[in-house]
DNA sequence: ATAGCTGCAAATGCTTTGCAAGGCC
DNA sequence: GGCCTTGCAAAGCATTTGCAGCTAT
């Protein structure tokens, strides 16, 4: 039926209720950025009933299943994206939303060296942007 | 006597006691990358008496008048940097420690536009690394 | 049947706040 | 002296955890 289920199996994750929920609430459509409350209000807005705390255990296994993208971009809050692949973000720092910058609007041209003994895992851009004043009519 | 005081009134803060222990901590020496809880440890250690929650007005009110940066890393804690030029950061996942990348190892090729009413306030490039695996060899 | 999941609520960790006492101008 | 600051402890949030009951296989 739903290929949420065949996804979790996919990456070894038991396929239940809630997971399937939360799967295909992300799945679904495009891209998507949110955070756990957000996802959770989604859900329950489906007439879902999953836990928050079900949210938040699912969401990090996704992430280590590699089907979510976790970001930093507030301090106290964690977003998630369900574009795994290499992409970067705008922060709108006063509506406190995130969004893909899209196509390849940013390119980082030099790559510095990994300090010794260590590796580059990931490479986060983050944009960030503000309303914009009023012109100068007014 | 010490330039603290100075630098305090420059951005119109009143230089109180705990305010100059903070800045000589902080503005003495070369940039530093700290969390509340550390800045407040190192000052304790230098015999200045500080409380916790003082330390985060101030390093609130730092940020706001421009001494510091606030860096956004890791998410449930807050980073500060006493550098606040245009440079970029090594976050390094598995210490939990944030550094600057020397010179300019990282470039930003493109800019993107800002999306439609906002404007750019400023871009964060944070290179995530990790330990490296042990050698073939092992 | 059984190992893995879920939900609730309590616990945790970082950060903020309220308010009385204290310090700078 | 007056107003801004500080400190303490309590409050606030987002997130995690413990454990009994439930569920997919």
């Amino acid at each position: 039926m739903s290929d949420a289920t065949a996804k979790l199996r996919a990456v070894g994750l038991r396929p239940t209720k809630q997971r399937i929920a939360l799967a295909e609430q992300l799945f679904t459509g495009g891209d998507r950025h949110f955070t756990a409350e957000q996802l959770h209000a989604d859900v329950l807005a489906a007439r879902k009933r999953v836990s928050l705390a079900t949210v938040y255990n699912t969401l990090h296994q996704f992430v280590g299943a590699g089907l979510l993208r976790e970001v930093s971009v507030a301090q106290g809050r964690s977003w998630f994206d369900t574009n795994t692949g290499t992409h970067h973000h705008f922060y709108h720092v006063d509506r406190g939303e995130l969004s893909d910058i899209p196509g390849n609007g940013v390119t980082v041209a030099t790559l510095p060296a990994a300090p010794e003994g260590t590796q580059i895992e990931r490479i986060d851009v983050v944009v960030r942007v503000r309303n914009a004043p009023a012109t100068a009519a007014d």
